[in-house]
RNA sequence: GCAGAGGUGACGGAGCGGUCAAACGUACCAGACUGUAAAUCUGGCGGCGAGAGUCUACGGGGGUUCGAAUCCCUCCCUCUGCA
């Protein structure tokens, strides 16, 4: 059971106040990457129950443009959707790219990040103030610092370096950030002055220490929201979690422990539904992942207990795409409530999904987020209840 | 009827004397996926066997050869030209 005093949640008073809207938190935001949550509409997202969406600055830089956003009056006006949005810096994809095919064209210096975005062959720059310009000209309710991550196998030469060049944009990332609000630093700490809020972002891979070091240093520059930088990316397409999420949840909570009580914390990129648990269970506020999504279309669909094929301390998996599910004309989860399993057999959805069709996409996803959004307030629930 | 091309595993399609149970796709089966360059990636995919292995296989039949999906003969079938 979790305690929500415990982590002093009342000091952050339980909702973030945004431009479109008040956001209760523990939340979860699904990735809409490219300005979409892949296949869904903006109204089939709201009646899944989800509240506030990630978006992504490089991908919306290199995609449609940050200049055209803004002459199409922002995100919001955009795309119709009146949430709460955040906007992901862009240092983790530039940096997971680079890595991928490092050259003399793709690389990260202290002035940012150069790289050839390879299906326009055009050469790209992001660096910590040109990310700040897109993300406000996006429009954005929370923004991100760009910071530096690490591989896998970083050296702690590697760890110092990229922690130094974090704290450093992120001192560069609030400066362009109140350039462009037109604020001070007694306005950025002034909570009667609206206006979107900073995230900065601790590195320090799995070194314990660094991680310390770049939080505090970060809390020196002030920030509304500290960030967890996921964990130390491998080149092969996988996250290392090979400790059962030992080390994953020691790093969560020793970070969590070391924030500042009255700041909010984001989890980035976390994670399963059992991680998200155990990272609001020891302080953790706001998360995003592109599991439910991704997993939606390839048939992993999220469950209730002991009706999947594996099983999770509180749901169970389902792989639709196995053979077994091809006569079943039940829904995804009878005690669902969502649009997919109100509408659609298991067996038609797989085989929507089997043919690689949009809908089936939507269906899918759609599901997914409704169980993730179902999954926090059951979170919540749980905690009031206490 | 004459001339030409061809018949390969569920399908498409390589191979053209040995290293072939047969490349590569697709389909199928299973697995992975955590700030989405994921509609992606990995593995399996003739039978039996845990395995080494073994049996049956490249239209049918018969040859040549130490050895044939690959060469020869013959039959059957398909496609394209000409009648």
């Amino acid at each position: 059971m979790i305690n929500f005093e415990e982590n002093d949640r009342s000091l952050r008073e339980g909702k973030i106040e945004t431009a479109h809207g008040d956001l209760n938190f523990p939340v979860f935001m699904p990735d809409a990457t490219y300005g979409t949550i892949s296949n869904m509409s903006f109204k089939d997202l709201e009646e899944t129950g989800i509240k506030a969406i990630v978006t992504n600055t490089l991908h919306l830089e290199q995609k449609i443009g940050s200049e055209k956003i803004a002459k199409l009056g922002g995100f919001h006006k955009l795309t119709g959707w009146d949430k709460p949005v955040l906007t992901d810096s862009g240092g983790f994809q530039v940096f997971s790219l680079i890595a991928r095919r490092p050259n003399v064209k793709n690389k990260i210096t202290d002035a940012g990040c150069s790289f050839v975005d390879y299906e326009s062959g055009q050469y790209k720059f992001l660096s910590p103030e040109t990310s700040q310009q897109i993300q406000a000209k996006i429009g954005s309710d929370i923004r991100v610092v760009l910071d530096e991550p690490v591989l896998e196998n970083a050296s702690l030469t590697d760890i110092k370096r990229s922690v130094e060049r974090t704290t450093d944009w992120a001192k560069r990332s609030k400066k362009m950030f109140l350039e462009l609000n037109n604020l001070s630093e007694d306005d950025f700490n002034n909570p009667k002055v609206k206006r979107p809020l900073l995230t900065a972002v601790v590195q320090g891979g799995s070194n314990f220490e660094y991680r310390k070091i770049s939080l505090e240093a970060l809390v020196e520059v002030g920030f509304d929201i500290y960030g967890l930088g996921g964990l130390p990316l491998q080149l092969k397409r996988t996250w290392d979690y090979s400790h059962e999420g030992g080390f994953y949840k020691e790093l969560l909570q020793f970070l969590a422990e070391s924030m500042p009580k009255d700041k909010l914390r984001y989890a980035l990129g976390v994670g399963t539904p059992d991680n998200l648990k155990f990272a609001i269970s020891v302080g953790w506020d706001l998360f995003d992942t592109v599991l439910p999504t991704r997993n939606a279309r390839h048939g992993y669909i999220y469950v209730k207990k002991e009706i999947g094929d594996k099983e999770y301390d509180d749901y169970s998996v389902l792989h639709l795409s196995n053979s077994r599910y091809e006569y079943d004309e039940g829904p995804l989860d009878s005690s669902c409530d969502c649009h997919t399993c109100k509408t659609t057999s298991r067996a038609y959805l797989r085989y929507l999904l089997k043919i690689g069709e949009g809908s089936g996409f939507r269906l899918a996803s759609i599901h997914n987020l409704h169980f993730y959004s179902q999954f926090m307030e059951k979170i919540v629930r749980e905690n009031q209840n206490v």
